[in-house]
DNA sequence: TAAATCAAGATTGTATGCACTTATGAAAAA
DNA sequence: TTTTTCATAAGTGCATACAATCTTGATTTA
């Protein structure tokens, strides 16, 4: 049960049900969720370590909370690490692994065309992650892909989505298209280029928005 | 007391009194602390959290275990983000930042004059722990600075350093200095090039040892 | 009025007992 | 001898009770 709190806690963290900086009351949970507090106070102490919540002495957990110094942090770390684990995929991934990854451009290619950036944004973010994730496990290295993914699998950067444009998302299909490429040839310094641009490019969208956030249309 | 069982499985591991591979007993431990299990409990799924030990639903936690191919990760990992940090430390870090730093580099270097690679092998691994550790905190992104703690604060690392012989000491020494100047001068690229030797070279001294493991000699 | 005090309520921390799962080693079967 | 079976022991998972700590708001004091 341990487990199945943890994972209910972690959902509801990144679904913002938990909002950030939010105290979480151990019996509140326990009954949300119809176990005792036992369960519930050890998933939290491993959500801790993973750094989803802060673990305060005595006075219980808080949801970490994000600023806007977060975002740009996590770019950068991103333009450090995802440009150097598509270089090491271009050299150590398998042709299943690119069709793979093709396939998903693909499908998120398909869907943008055919229900607009609106619709999507949720099966957008997963296929999203799927594709990223999928160039960190084929790069090798176990380490760099679990900072990676501890950097960058928080609420905040699901949200950074919600402000994409059309422009992003186009700009976004097309990059992923021509990483598939550079992977097939084997041509590391293309691959990390492309990742480069794709990642700097979405930083510039996402803090050009949240420096200048506009009302509620989105073309 | 969570937080004491905490601190001390951590300290535990990384002495290797519980090996690495070693079923930790929650029974054993807690007698061991004078404690009951659930503090215990929850500092290890802390623990799991963070990758110190490997949470086995229904069979408890054994501690991490490393393999040569750590070894090469972990080194590749730091020569990725170190240099980076390196190089924003160049651009960030106050003047008493650096001179704290240098202090550092010196008390290493007289260390090691003083008493020899031998007499030395724990308080180095601190004092250069501290110095790399300075180095990420003056990059000023603390993402990066917590990714490369979680990869290199590991019991594996400190191991490295008993390896260590008179020349690998020098050239260190001589590289933290050459840091130190760059620092100060502000030019990033320079920065980032002494880290980036400073790592490959400690890589490329542990990789050959841990390789072509001589008897016990060592000058 | 503002600051300090303090007591009741709320919340977290720890110990303990029992249920359930996994590991073990001896006995039985092949 | 080797494999299978199974009972016992060991260990983990969870619930509950009580202790310790923190939060609160009302009351007192300056």
């Amino acid at each position: 049960m341990q487990q199945s709190v943890y994972e209910a806690l972690k959902k509801g963290i990144s679904s913002a049900r938990y909002a950030p900086g939010a105290h979480l009351r151990e019996i509140h949970i326990a009954e949300e969720l119809g176990v005792s507090r036992t369960p519930v106070r050890e998933a939290i102490r491993r959500l801790g370590g993973e750094g989803w919540v802060e673990l305060l002495p005595n006075r219980g957990a808080r949801v970490t909370q994000w600023s806007m110094r977060d975002i740009e942090e996590i770019f950068e770390a991103r333009a450090l690490i995802e440009p150097w684990l598509a270089g090491q995929a271009a050299l150590r991934a398998t042709p299943a692994q690119i069709d793979e990854l093709e396939a998903l451009a693909l499908k998120m290619q398909d869907m943008f065309h055919a229900e607009g950036a609106a619709a999507i944004v949720d099966r957008w973010f997963e296929a999203n992650k799927a594709f990223h994730d999928q160039i960190a496990a084929a790069a090798g290295n176990r380490r760099l892909e679990q900072s990676l993914a501890a950097i960058k699998d928080v609420p905040l950067i699901r949200w950074t989505f919600a402000t994409f444009g059309d422009g992003d998302h186009m700009r976004s299909i097309r990059e992923h298209l021509e990483l598939v490429q550079a992977l097939r040839t084997g041509e590391r310094a293309w691959a990390e280029a492309i990742m480069r641009c794709h990642i700097l490019a979405a930083r510039t969208s996402v803090v050009r928005r949240a420096e200048h956030p506009e009302p509620e249309t989105e073309t």
